[in-house]
DNA sequence: GCTTGATCCTGTAGCCGCTACAGGATGCAC
DNA sequence: GTGCATCCTGTAGCGGCTACAGGATCAAGC
């Protein structure tokens, strides 16, 4: 059994987070000791890690949920790959809008560049006269 | 003169959120009529849709406080440029950021498809076992 | 003048996923 | 027994809204 800190430290969640979790009850209420200070297994502390990577991938806690309870009763690969696919489709959906982001801003910049009369990017901004 | 709702629609912007953002202080506290009603100022309209297109361009509000100023004295281009810049590398980061996700995922769901024992995709997320 | 329905007001709470306190109770080493 | 680390609960804040509740006001039709 190990302490929060040990435990934090072990899955690379934090202490504070790890509470958050417990009380969201997307972990088990784990075990207090007698003055009330909860005790983690191995197992609490390897949930703790999955959930870390799930994280790491971007997944959302509703998400993550989903995906502890298919790895509690047995394995079911088609679930988990929707949750996984659903989640990348939201991914290159980012993708494509931050593209686009990123090209707009990058012209809008540009047009910065030569001083000319007024500065085209306050400009642009300002009204989309010419941009309709 | 407008009254708020006249000015969301022509600006854009939310009737909710133009109050969240007097409040905020983004935009000046609006003069109000005999019975409170807040009066939108074709001036007032402009900014707010000024605001609008700042924030389709995804910066945040703490961005757009600093546009708005660059916009009110004479046009400083070099600062407008800067926080334009700034702004664009923090979405370079992100685009870079989800194509890991992205090609990760995208590997791992492929794992999935031949039917072999277990879930390659549950089994990834659980433990590091192979990948470290 | 009265009713009706649209619009407006303030204030508060919720979303997500933490994070950062305050203020106190233990645990452990010396 | 004395420190210091660690733990506890509870609450508030981040960004950028959004969604109420509960009430006031306005404008149009009759």
């Amino acid at each position: 059994m190990y302490a929060i800190g040990e435990a934090a430290r072990l899955s690379g969640v934090g202490i504070e987070t790890i509470r958050y979790y417990e009380r969201e009850g997307l972990i088990a209420p784990l075990p207090r000791s007698a003055s009330g200070r909860r005790a983690f297994s191995a197992d609490a502390v390897a949930e703790l890690a999955l959930i870390r990577r799930c994280r790491d991938l971007g997944f959302g806690l509703a998400d993550i949920r989903a995906l502890l309870g298919l790895t509690r009763g047995q394995p079911d690969c088609d679930a988990a790959r929707s949750v996984a696919q659903r989640h990348l489709d939201r991914i290159r959906d980012q993708i494509v809008h931050l593209r686009r982001l990123e090209q707009v801003l990058t012209e809008l910049a540009a047009g910065c560049d030569g001083q000319e009369a007024g500065c085209a990017l306050l400009d642009a901004l300002q009204g989309p006269a010419g941009s309709a």
